[in-house]
RNA sequence: GCCGGGGUGGCUCAGCCUGGUAAGAGCGCCGGACUCAUAAUCCGUAGGUCACGGGUUCGAAUCCCGUUCCCGGCACCA
């Protein structure tokens, strides 16, 4: 027995799950908590909503709500979303609860005491006007290195080298271009990384990983680099506050990412404590040398989020483990392995909630079935590289190898069976054909265990689909429809039923409804997921009675499918809840807003920037210089000339060194975005109402 | 512009870390067989300068350098 530790991604609280988190996080580590339980392995499999942050303020701001009703709202629907996949978390649950804030604090009250933390006064830019801290990256100056004139706060472009915002000349706000930038002093929390730096390189060089080059290569790189102390705190409202009441941390929270890895740890006691109704049985996962049985740590999540699970939480659980040892508590494990994938792209474009490119997990399963979906995803995993998810591709696939090849073989075995005995049949003595399927089927064990160990998911799919098409050879050279040998038969029929029973078995972890449902048309008793996994070359029990066979799958409808491919903008209102009432605005308000028609006179490309364009535009009595976001999507010639509508009384702002006098009006949904015109011509100039 | 990933038959992908009996799979195409099965299945043929150029090596899709194209992140969308 192994005890398999697996922790997935915590998605994020802001909206709706989509087919990208389900194969970049979701699905592989579901695959291989099902294999290890079928192993008899001890598993436990945690994760939850990621609930703090900015983001979710931003969301809630935008539609008017409040950060507890977004998250409660997201919370939910990513838990129907993963129940309608099938993905059987032992715990799944947020970031926002009461148990989560006192473990977090637990764990920080532990960094402090053991000298991990260390209080420190940044002098951090502060916009005025807006009453703000301003993240780093929002500050813009000129660069005390090289003098270029538009380094970051964090970095200069030119030449490369890191900064820090106060030590830019001239230091403007990237939000706010005019206001005055002060730099106030603020106090934050300091996680003391860098003196991780060795134990964490140790960890990395001496322990046995087996751990994917992409992993290796990205944490490697952050280590020679040096580590750096974080901050974790950070001046916002949404999140948890400091671990005690100290004054100084008034008005912060300490920061999410942080506090949302730390759920990996706070969901285990909770699942022990409210699932198992033993608040010690998360010590068994945990604990170091709990006791002699090995376990192992896997975190699964795609590759954004690789150095925080290869170097952060080691580091967070390493100092967290030097205070529990100074209390006599057992030190807790790091990561074993961390099987990162790359991105799932949809046609080429990367899944994005912000510009509508998606397919939402609800959408999909209220069309085609869970395994299907599943089927393809696993079969098209980005495990070495990004992969495309394409309707046609997926109608090929689901149709072609899951419900022809597979699903197609099963159910011709069973009812040739089924018509010719009714329950498994008697094998007699074995032909070299015979021989060679069983074997087949015990290589194939062999492999798919291989992968699975190793925490492959897309080949050992597509090996299984090739027992199927073994299977589909057997039944073809042997044609029971011909044999007139009773005994003959019954032998080839029970070989049938063998690949049958082993491919119930193998595709459990990978398609557990199908799986199930064949397993009980095998007239096999309880579940397969009960089922052993070293069963798969135990053939099916003479005399068992057969039940009436179903097809195990239904066909993909090749019209339906590939609308959805032409509809290709899947960002469409359903998506999206429907919005609160919008904030109002009074009447003066948008009297407020000055907005004239006028005339686009030249377009240009900006000289510093690949979304920009810089825009002349005749609004009557003066002509204005524009800089608008339109490169990606609107051509330059359709702009020429183009009678716009444009807000003239907006604060000038100078965006990458060009001055933008004013902004024109676009509809957008998600890519597509639509200049606003009139539908008559119009002087220059004239007020639009 | 900076950083990262990638370019393998019509399509989707494997192989690349650990160079050599590997240039592979599925789909698609073309031809044939079969009829138990959801017009499903099976057999066979054709199809690739492994982006381009150079280098290392006895030998490179695989390692190194350069070029080019694509994608992503960041900058940026008043």
């Amino acid at each position: 027995m192994v005890r398999i530790f697996i922790g997935v991604a915590w998605p994020y609280a802001n909206g709706p799950l989509h087919l990208g988190h389900v194969a970049g996080s979701l699905l592989p580590p579901d695959i291989f908590a099902r294999y290890h339980r079928m192993q008899g392995n001890d598993v436990l499999m945690v994760s939850g909503s990621d609930e703090h942050g900015t983001p979710i303020t931003v969301k809630a701001e935008e539609e008017g709500l409040t950060p507890r009703q977004v998250v409660d709202h997201w919370h939910k629907r990513h838990v129907d979303a993963l129940d309608a996949l099938s993905i059987d978390f032992d715990l799944f649950t947020r970031t926002s609860t009461k148990h989560h804030e006192k473990w977090v604090h637990t764990i920080f009250q532990g960094l402090q005491d053991e000298g991990y933390i260390e209080e420190r006064v940044m002098n951090q830019p502060y916009d005025p006007e807006a009453e703000r801290f301003l993240p780093d990256r929002y500050v813009e100056g000129t660069c005390p290195h090289c003098a270029f004139d538009e380094a970051r706060g964090d970095q200069c472009d030119a030449c490369g080298k890191t900064l820090d915002a106060n030590e830019l000349i001239d230091p403007r706000s990237t939000l706010n271009p005019d206001a005055e930038i002060e730099f106030r002093e603020t106090t934050h929390a300091f996680f003391l990384l860098s003196k991780l730096q060795n134990r964490l390189e140790a960890w990395f060089n001496d322990e046995e990983h087996p751990w994917r080059g992409n992993v290796e290569r990205f944490t490697q790189n952050w280590l020679e680099e040096g580590l750096q102390d974080r901050p974790v705190t950070r001046d916002i409202e949404w999140g948890l506050p400091w671990i005690d009441n100290d004054p100084t941390y008034e008005g912060k929270r300490i920061y999410v990412w942080f506090e949302a890895f730390s759920g990996y740890f706070t969901a285990s006691v909770q699942w022990a404590k409210e699932t198992q109704g033993d608040k010690n049985a998360w010590k068994p996962f945990w604990e170091e040398s709990y006791d002699g049985e090995a376990t192992r740590h896997y975190y699964f999540l795609a590759k954004d989020n690789i150095p925080f699970h290869t170097i952060l939480w080691p580091g967070i659980l390493m100092a967290y483990s030097d205070a529990r040892e100074s209390k006599g508590q057992p030190r807790l494990r790091l990561p074993y392995d961390v099987p990162a994938n790359e991105y799932l792209n949809l046609s080429g474009e990367q899944f994005s909630k912000s510009r509508g490119v998606g397919i939402w997990v609800h959408e999909i399963l209220e069309r085609f079935e869970t395994d299907a979906v599943r089927y393809y995803l696993a079969a098209n995993l980005p495990e070495t590289r990004d992969a495309d998810w394409t309707w046609e591709d997926f109608l090929s696939k689901v149709n072609g190898e899951l419900v022809a090849a597979y699903g197609n073989f099963a159910h011709r075995a069973l009812t040739l069976t089924q018509t010719n005995f009714g329950h498994v049949p008697d094998p007699g003595p074995t032909t070299a054909a015979d021989q060679r399927i069983q074997e087949t089927i015990q290589t194939l064990h062999e492999t798919v265990t291989d992968h699975l160990e190793n925490a492959r998911f897309k080949p050992p799919i597509r090996a299984i689909m090739e027992l199927a098409r073994e299977g589909n050879r057997y039944i073809d050279q042997e044609a029971p429809w011909q044999i007139e040998d009773k005994e003959r038969l019954a032998t080839v029929l029970f070989h049938c039923l063998s690949v049958v029973r082993a491919l119930a078995i193998l595709t459990a972890p990978f398609l557990p409804n199908s799986a199930q449902k064949l397993w009980q048309m095998l007239g096999e008793p309880g579940t397969v997921h009960d089922a052993s996994w070293d069963q798969v070359q135990a053939g099916p029990t003479p005399r068992t009675n057969l039940p009436e066979p179903n097809p195990l799958f239904q066909k993909l409808d090749e019209d339906e499918v590939l609308n959805l491919a032409n509809q290709d903008d899947p960002d469409s209102s359903q998506d999206e809840e429907p919005k609160e009432d919008a904030t109002m605005i009074t009447f003066d308000d948008f009297q407020a807003i000055d907005l004239r028609v006028g005339t686009v006179t030249n377009v240009e490309d900006h000289p510093d920037a690949d979304k920009l364009y810089v825009l002349n535009v005749d609004i009557g009595e003066e002509e204005r210089q524009l800089v608008a976001g339109l490169k990606e999507h609107v051509p330059q010639d359709e702009l020429e000339g183009l009678r716009c509508i444009v807000v003239a009384n907006l604060e000038p702002a100078t965006i990458r060194g060009v001055e933008s006098q004013g902004m024109l009006l676009a509809a957008e949904d998600g890519d597509l975005v639509a200049p606003l015109t009139t539908t008559q011509e119009i002087r220059e100039g004239s007020e639009v109402h």
